[in-house]
DNA sequence: AAAACGCGTAACCATACGGTTACGTAATTG
DNA sequence: CAATTACGTAACCGTATGGTTACGCGTTTT
């Protein structure tokens, strides 16, 4: 049972949630300890906690430990493999756009 | 209750699964009706129903109903979305921002 | 040394998610 | 016009996810 499929997929999965997205966004402006971070949000310590967890497994942030503080740096290295994978449809709202619109627009839209 | 949240949200979820980024990929080679996407994956059809029905709503695809057969194309456009989201990201995988040397050095080695 | 702090983990809960089988429906075919 | 085809949807199931409260453990503070 592998327990961490491709590291890719973790990084997508890790994404996928606005709270980890927010905390990546805050980390922009520099280290912070877990405790300042959970402060940002409307939900527990623990909560996010857990969020940090994801992150680190997805190597998105990375720990220090000084003291009795935690403190969680960006790692945007990660990223890069979810820029390359976009890269490749890259060509695609550039060259097909135009293509799809009349398509969209015929469209019921739905859902 | 918001039926649909942020269009970006249901992009980062979409993307969030491994088979719906396959399906994506499949797409690129051009339209494909629903069953011969099934066709591809080792799950049944409903299954792939589902992942088309979530790539629908985050409008990563469009369909074109053609007599029986419902068609689905590749619609690149909200994937932008997501570029431009890790655009604020680029510039620390590319500056000293992003380099995490120093940051994994003063966590073993204190003092 | 005891108290307080900072943070992760355990246990638990409700809902979301991805899968299945059974069925419904519109369009084609014989 | 009945049978078949190509789908989506409904109902259901087990597991994952995101939240909570309770607790434990190392680090400071007093």
């Amino acid at each position: 049972m592998p327990q961490t499929a491709l590291p890719q997929e973790a990084v997508f999965k890790a994404l996928a949630d606005p709270t980890r997205r927010e905390i990546l966004a805050l980390l922009r402006q520099g280290r912070q300890p877990a405790g300042a971070i959970a402060g940002r949000f409307p939900v527990s310590r623990p909560a996010i906690s857990k969020h940090l967890r994801l992150l680190r497994e997805a190597k998105l942030v990375v720990e220090a430990r000084e003291g009795r503080a935690r403190l969680y740096q960006l790692n945007p290295a990660p990223l890069k493999s979810v820029d390359d994978w976009i890269a490749a449809y890259r060509r695609y709202w550039r060259t097909q756009l135009g293509n799809l619109r009349h398509f969209v627009e015929t469209q019921t839209d739905e859902a």
